[in-house]
DNA sequence: AGCACGCCGACT
DNA sequence: GTCGGCGTGCTC
């Protein structure tokens, strides 16, 4: 049996899988996704199993076999496996990083390099206990991590371990990898583990002997009964003598007695944890080492710390448990209760439960315990978030007649297992989420899974609350607020079938479900769907790859969908001439209307003397909300520290000639970029339109807005909110809660005071400066401002209040703010698209950002150049290189390389190619092979590939 | 990415 | 005359 492995190992070279053998004791096992440990270029690295064959292209002497299976059940199925090849491709990435990106942190296992006793030691026993000590040197190993559960996965097959032990343990095994052993199983554990150190200590005891040293302190006297028991006990002096050299006996004596206790006890010790204890046992290491007395071995350990808690087991012997409970005295009250308690669980229970139930002191169970009618021991404690926590059931609403239509063409699309997409362009309030949970309902009835992907900021516990009550614990709930642990923990719950549903952030997308029917994703604009590492995906993208592997459907829920999405739904004809995947959902629930949106002109507020960052309007309303201890939302919309130059008298701001893309300005040499083609200019002194000597470049930080707020309002309270106050962990929702309890008056942040959020008393969004985001140096600059105004908007005046919205801007004519003043997406689309196609930006062309960085300029540039050269040469060769702008479905071309945005970072200078085409052509597979000949030829300090596919952040 | 193998300087 | 520098090449 032959398994191909994909080696974590990211480099382009070893991107391909290698093939090795499976040890008889595994095949049982080892299937198509499993997680293993191989043999890799002199050391052990951890590995995917991508096939399992019986045939190879090597010679087969020369493979070698799989060290270690790390799971009892692969981590993931052979349809993530094949996702995970197909991100490499699209994206441009290694194999492996794409199988990293779908597994929990905790899976992601490193090397330690450990020592144990070697095969020469264990020799050193009797002939007629050899045979025991050949598989025990196995299960030895296999033992110690039996038992010592630091490393949290169960299951270890040392690379000796025994067919026999293997299939003997198998079936408790794989039950071990719920949260805890049941009691059988561990007894079975610890009675191999006792067996071992048995066998150990008896050949240590006979090594010690033999040497003449002073034996160890304990050896033998530690556990005289397990010692006798041993078969090997008889035997052992007498055939001492014979199998032990000189030599042996010597490196045994230098080895410190306290660290021969500790091998015995445990089977091995990490190698770094002995230097740190026995920091000058370094030589009688090395020297034992050599003599085989000791051996080196590596295993893959997880990033994993195990939550222990002490529990009360169920009494082995029921009878006699009864019995027991009989003989207690009467008044001994609480013990009854407890032990009556224990005899009718069916699985430990964690000590604080069993106490909140019974209402039992510790001391009770203690004293039960004593008695040894309780048996009380460890568990590893499973981490739920959400335990103990109350969810209100909800029942599913009855629906409007707009989304009953709705659920009843995403229900038959489940019900057609055909993969289809659909957008479901819903305004805010339009009851979207019913849709979704109406729809995983149905989805969850035909025996299919649902994946409901949020941004990971509205991912509040609002939110989980409205699942968790809709769907109770058949919920698993993903998210980067929870710790390694815990996310592994909900994570093998949706491995282990234990729930259906999984709602997360972008890399839910990858829950590893077996049937999947649906995956919502909401608010399916957001920028955070993009993963800004490598692997670059976007879970959108991903998303309807997977509902194809699947016959699921895809359901993109916004009230601002991307031009993107829009497009292709829209293209999407149906049979009645309407476009078949769109879905609108025009009316909000109540027929509530939209908030009026008042629109400021700063360069009146200018112009009429006020030169505050607030203009009029805003002032007035903050103070009107304060008078009627009303709350505000302020939104400063600044993202990223590019500056931009703006002339406050006019609003003139200097774009490109060549881009329509807004310049940057560089401190340094005072000069206006353009991050696309490189063009460069003085920046002006005066502006340029209109001579006015009031111009600026921008990025108002929430601090000055902060400190100007306190000076105009004495005593107002406000609630800052941007990176600088909720880095902390659950500083975000602490701040939230504050003022949802109305602790404060107003909310002040960027982007994150935009989303999802829903305060009654919220009558008021300023918006301090809309142009911020219109300046950034990005086609989608337009389509971001319009989302943001949108969404902002959508924050005031949700309930019996009635909202207001001030947005200020230098440029009121702009079609994103025209458009978002009237909540008018329709409109905003048609005149984004005319830009967008004007400018050959997508979705009238795909892009992909090819970015190359090397210390030396000079080679950076020219690697560059021959980069291109290569990437148009090939393009050219299949006959795609042209403009996209030009005749012809399908077409290719290459702009720079230019230096980029950021044009030297960590001492290394930075250029790029941006790469534009439409049609169909495989563009990324042009671009892995122009890499190709960039990674043979430069070897060391060479320049380094980025490749971002479909781009969002072009900085 | 590592680690080993391989060809040229400052030490015993 | 050896220890060790890190340049390049491979890892089933």
């Amino acid at each position: 049996m032959i398994a191909s492995v994909i080696v974590d190992v990211p480099s382009r070279q070893t991107d391909r899988p290698f093939d090795y053998k499976v040890p008889a004791e595994m095949r049982a096992w080892i299937e198509t996704g499993s997680r293993v440990g191989v043999p890799f270029g002199g050391r052990v690295v951890q590995g995917f199993v991508v096939a399992v064959s019986e045939q190879t292209e090597m010679d087969p002497k020369r493979l070698k076999a799989i060290a270690e299976l790390l799971d009892p059940t692969p981590p993931l199925r052979a349809d993530l496996i094949e996702l995970a090849e197909w991100i490499s491709r699209k994206y441009v990435c290694t194999w492996t990083a794409a199988l990293q990106a779908m597994i929990p942190g905790a899976l992601k296992g490193k090397a330690e390099r450990s020592v144990r006793f070697g095969a020469a030691a264990l020799k050193a026993l009797s002939p007629e206990s050899a045979p025991q000590m050949r598989p025990t040197s196995g299960s030895l190993a296999a033992a110690a991590h039996g038992t010592d559960d630091a490393s949290g996965s169960d299951v270890r097959y040392g690379h000796e371990a025994a067919a026999a032990e293997a299939g003997a343990g198998a079936e408790s095994r794989n039950r071990g990898t719920a949260d805890t052993y049941g009691a059988g199983v561990r007894h079975e554990h610890e009675a191999a583990a006792a067996k071992a150190v048995a066998g150990a200590e008896t050949a240590a005891g006979t090594i010690a002997r033999a040497s003449d040293a002073a034996e160890p302190e304990g050896t033998d006297a530690a556990e005289p009964g397990l010692a006798a028991g041993s078969a090997s006990g008889a035997g052992a002096s007498g055939a001492s003598e014979a199998g032990v050299s000189a030599d042996m006996r010597g490196a045994f004596a230098a080895l410190p007695s306290e660290l021969v206790r500790e091998l015995l006890r445990h089977g091995s010790i990490r190698l770094a944890a002995l230097q740190e204890r026995y920091p000058h046992a370094g030589d009688a290491v090395k020297s034992a080492l050599r003599q085989g007395l000791l051996e080196e071995q590596t295993a893959i350990r997880d990033r994993l710390s195990v939550r222990k808690v002490l529990a009360v087991y169920p009494p082995p012997d029921r009878p006699a448990a009864e019995e027991a409970l009989a003989a207690l005295p009467k008044r001994a009250g609480k013990q009854r209760e407890v032990l009556a308690f224990a005899l009718d669980l069916e699985e430990p229970l964690p000590l604080q439960a069993l106490l909140a139930e019974t209402g039992a002191s510790a001391g009770s169970v203690r004293a039960l315990a004593d008695k040894g009618m309780l048996d009380v021991r460890e568990i590893k404690q499973e981490r739920d978030p959400y335990a103990g926590r109350e969810f209100v059931r909800t029942e599913p609403l009855p629906l409007t007649p707009g989304q009953q239509e709705v659920f009843e063409r995403v229900a038959a699309a489940v019900d057609a297992e055909s993969p289809q997409t659909f957008l479901l362009h819903g305004v805010t309030g339009s009851g979207k989420t019913e849709v979704y949970m109406q729809s995983i309902q149905h989805c969850l009835e035909q025996g299919k899974q649902a994946i409901v992907l949020v941004p990971e900021i509205s991912l509040t516990p609002q939110m989980v609350e409205r699942f968790k009550g809709r769907f109770g614990d058949m919920v698993a709930v993903l998210h980067s607020r929870l710790s390694n642990g815990e996310r592994y923990d909900e994570w093998r719950k949706i491995r282990e079938r234990r729930v259906e549903v999984a709602i997360g952030a972008r890399s839910a997308v990858f829950a590893p479900f077996e049937r999947i029917g649906l995956i919502v994703i909401d608010e399916e604009h957001e920028s955070s769907y993009k993963q800004e590492e490598t692997p670059k995906y976007h879970a959108r993208d991903v998303a309807v790859r997977r509902a194809k592997q699947h016959g699921a459907v895809v359901v993109l829920g916004s009230a601002t969908p991307s031009l993107e999405t829009y497009a292709a739904a829209v293209r999407s004809a149906g049979p009645d001439g309407r476009p078949a995947s769109l879905l609108p959902l025009p009316e909000r629930v109540g027929a509530r209307p939209m908030p009026p949106v008042a629109v400021v002109d700063m360069r009146q507020e200018l112009k009429g003397g006020n030169r505050s960052m607030f203009s009029r309007a805003l002032h007035e309303g903050l103070a009107a909300r304060l008078e009627r201890g009303e709350q505000s939302v302020l939104l400063l919309n600044r993202r990223g520290y590019s500056t931009f130059v703006m002339c406050r008298s006019c609003g003139y701001t200097a774009t490109c000639p060549h881009c329509d893309i807004t310049l940057t300005y560089h401190q340094r040499t005072r000069a206006l970029r353009c991050h696309y083609c490189g063009h460069a200019e003085m920046a002006p002194r005066l502006c340029p339109s209109c001579g006015s000597e009031h111009i600026r470049y921008f990025g108002a930080g929430t601090q000055r807005v902060e400190e100007e707020l306190a000076k105009l309002f004495p005593g107002i309270r406000v609630i800052r909110m941007d990176v600088d106050t909720t880095t902390e962990k659950g500083s975000h929702e602490k701040w939230l809660k504050l003022f949802g309890e109305r602790k404060a008056d107003v909310l002040l942040g960027t982007q994150m005071v935009a989303k999802g959020l829903d305060f009654p008393y919220v009558t008021l969004v300023g918006v301090i400066a809309a142009d911020t985001s219109l300046g950034l140096p990005d086609f989608r600059a337009g389509e971001r401002t319009f989302q943001l105004l949108t969404q902002v908007a959508g924050r005031a005046g949700r309930h019996h209040l009635p909202g207001e919205v001030v947005v200020q801007t230098y440029t009121p004519e702009h079609y994103a703010i025209q458009t978002a003043q009237q909540h008018d997406y329709e409109t905003f689309v048609q005149d984004e698209l005319k830009h967008r196609r004007m400018m050959g930006y997508p979705p009238f062309c795909r892009l992909i950002l090819v970015t190359m960085s090397h210390e030396q300029l000079p080679l950076l540039s020219s690697v560059s150049e021959r980069f291109a050269a290569r990437l148009r040469e090939l393009a050219a060769l299949s006959g795609v290189l042209g403009s996209v702008q030009g005749p012809g479905q399908r077409a290719m071309e290459l702009l720079g390389p230019v230096a980029s945005p950021i044009s030297r970072m960590k001492d290394r200078y930075r250029f790029q190619c941006m790469i534009k085409y439409r049609g169909n052509i495989d563009a990324s597979g042009l671009i892995r092979e122009a890499l190709a000949s960039f990674t043979e030829g430069a070897p060391k300090g060479q320049v380094q590939f980025s490749v971002d596919v479909d781009p969002h952040m072009i900085l």
